[in-house]
DNA sequence: CCCTGTCCGTGACTTTTGTCATAGAATACT
DNA sequence: AGTATTCTATGACAAAAGTCACGGACAGGG
């Protein structure tokens, strides 16, 4: 993916004016990464626009006990670490790339501000793209206050949006993102089996009581 | 309060144009409120900018179940319902009062979308809030994953500036904020005071060991 | 083909959290 | 003051989640 098709397709830049766009072309460099390279440690100050061109970023935050928490996985064409860049505070996350050849575009702060300076209607998409994440971050902390792993882990799998689907991650990545670990994944897939909603074959999962699951994912009374 | 300190005091008014100010004055209008009136319900379109002059009031999301999960407790000056005033969409979550004269300064959506199209400006602003709400939405949903109740509270505690002070809350409160329930507020707090980190009088709780109520909090292996 | 590292599955167990029921403070109301 | 209501405290219990330990599957690399 060329630096310019990212840009176009990032959220927060859908409707920037052309101008704009260049500028940001204009001042921005790409950087690689491979598998396991961190893009930025939390707590590091901003680094800029960031814009994924290829590969895979995770972004995650880590407790001193070492379990993880992800909060995002980032594909071609996602925006990375906004938070910082528009309030000048420091990372609260950290990056790492997933996939060997991870290509990133950076705007660095300074540039980007300019810009945002001379555009003041940017502001408005990055309001916009900011509020949906925040949709998010409100929706996760609701499941992981009120509802329970299996509730969670069945939002998870519809997400997919097939019905039938290779898990994509080990279990210890889905765990991370829906905030348990290793094990009670492996449990809690094999329960759903049981109970029938889903076939599991090796790492291939059928998803065969939708209607069920939706039932478990949004906390109903139980079973 | 009058509606003009009020406004001067919103965050992310801070350093608004004053023409843009004594433009949303114009357009605002207030609405009084007693103990346990909703100023708006989940999934409602936006009712506009919203910044509490007298009261309190408190934001929350409720379960199927019943059990809710108290996301803040604005007072006077706290602008509510940012969100959905900036992306359009609905309300992610509800307001109640919980003072009886709380009073509320209302600009409808129109004007305001006018009066920020007028000073492009106020998205700086606007950014800068959201963002700094977004960072208290990622601490809490880090708390949540991983962090136990005990750690939790102790945060809450700690979040009192003073050493020595009376919950200003019902415990059932307090567990709505924290994540659980009224009883395991009951007994994690006389347990943090059996394990002489606290004393408590009552309602009255005096502070005795701050350093270990802050490792704790931040998740330190243990006792 | 063997070795190594990574990942999955599981049993046994502990800890944490939530539920239910009940009794006793505290508070507010008239 | 007397009563109703709301809170707190607590025991007994149930359920959910996390930890530890181990065996085995699988993939990649000499």
């Amino acid at each position: 993916m060329t630096r310019d098709e990212a840009l176009h397709r990032v959220v927060f830049l859908k409707d920037a004016p052309e101008a704009a766009l260049t500028a940001l072309l204009m001042a921005g460099s790409v950087q690689s990464l491979r598998e396991g390279e961190v893009l930025f440690f939390e707590t590091e100050p901003s680094h800029g626009l960031l814009v994924v061109l290829e590969g895979v970023l995770k972004e995650s935050k880590t407790d001193t006990r070492g379990r993880e928490l992800i909060l995002a996985i980032h594909k071609t064409g996602a925006s990375v670490a906004e938070l910082p860049l528009f309030d000048g505070g420091n990372h609260p996350t950290q990056a790492v790339a997933l996939a060997t050849p991870t290509r990133v575009f950076r705007v660095a702060r300074p540039a980007f501000d300019a810009v945002l300076e001379r555009h003041p209607t940017l502001a408005r998409g990055a309001l916009r793209a900011l509020a949906i994440q925040q949709r998010k971050l409100l929706e996760m902390l609701k499941a992981q206050v009120l509802h329970t792993v299996r509730s969670r882990l069945a939002a998870y799998l519809l997400a997919q949006d097939t019905p039938c689907f290779t898990l994509p991650e080990t279990n210890e990545s889905i765990a991370a993102q829906v905030g348990t670990v290793r094990e009670v994944i492996s449990r809690t897939l094999h329960q759903l089996a049981d109970l029938g909603h889903l076939a599991l074959a090796g790492r291939t999962i059928t998803l065969l009581d939708r209607a069920a699951l939706e039932k478990i994912a949004t906390g109903e009374p139980f079973s």
